[in-house]
DNA sequence: TTCCACATTAGATATTATCTAAAATACATG
DNA sequence: CATGTATTTTAGATAATATCTAATGTGGAA
């Protein structure tokens, strides 16, 4: 991934390109899989160990503020991020927790009579079920 | 809320009618919010206070696993439930984290294609943005 | 009434996330 | 390039949320 784009996102967000924030960025925009905060730090520091748990948090945090990265909650477990590159939905499985993507829909902006006095900003759909790994293992029971 | 219906609710999940499991199900049913974990164990002992806060989450597990609650991951605070009565979506608030009901819309069962080996099991739709209480909040800064 | 699989308890522990205050640094400006 | 400053990073402490443990109690079938 090119070290431009990156620092460009990032000051599109109005962020300044540090090297932990970069870091952050890169390895998300680079891993289209949905790592932990735990994950990143490590995966982080491995490469170039000058983070801290607490500069990942931060970091992660502003991310998702500028709207540059998605933060997905699981029941149960840690946070997973997600850089948003293409719009897709996401898959969530019961059982061990992994989130994939699934293709984009379009989805209807609500009614304004069941919105109330809320203001909309976005829907998001949520599959669930068994992530094709645990499928196999439950044929097995 | 009728001492019956709730006891019945409970046998058939398949789970035994204590009087602890009893009071976290009557809770959600009576309550059309969505308390969190802690709440649920303060509310119960507020009536009864025979419960213990691991208890609370070990029913609030077995409610789930029974398929007669549901849980509900919110980013970055603690996870909330829901009796499953009629069906319904969720309204998730950015600002407070509050989770409210939302009119059901029936969703397309995804596409063999897309769905690959997983196991499809439900899909769900969250609309985010500004609860009522915030959205006036905003509206004054 | 008895029995036992299941449930509960208090407290310890684990996991995930945030806070703090001092030190470092990105980068706009001169 | 040098400077100033608001932002960022750091390590460690702390907070918030959730689970585990092992001893004790109990719902409900027979």
């Amino acid at each position: 991934m090119d070290v431009d784009t990156i620092r460009r996102s990032l000051e599109a967000g109005g962020l300044r390109c540090t090297p932990q924030r970069y870091a952050v960025m890169a390895f998300l925009m680079e891993h289209s899989g949905h790592p932990t905060a735990a994950e990143i730090f490590a995966a982080v520091n491995r490469v170039d160990p000058r983070s801290s748990r607490g500069t990942t948090y931060n970091n992660l945090r502003d991310l998702v503020q500028a709207g540059l990265v998605r933060e997905v909650a699981v029941e149960g477990r840690a946070a997973r991020f997600d850089a948003k590159g293409m719009r897709h939905h996401h898959f969530i499985c019961d059982r061990c927790g992994n989130v994939e993507d699934m293709e984009w829909y379009d989805l209807p902006r609500p009614a304004a009579r069941s919105l109330g006095k809320r203001v909309f900003r976005e829907c998001e759909l949520i599959f669930r079920g068994l992530c094709a790994k645990c499928a196999r293992r439950q044929a097995f029971r």
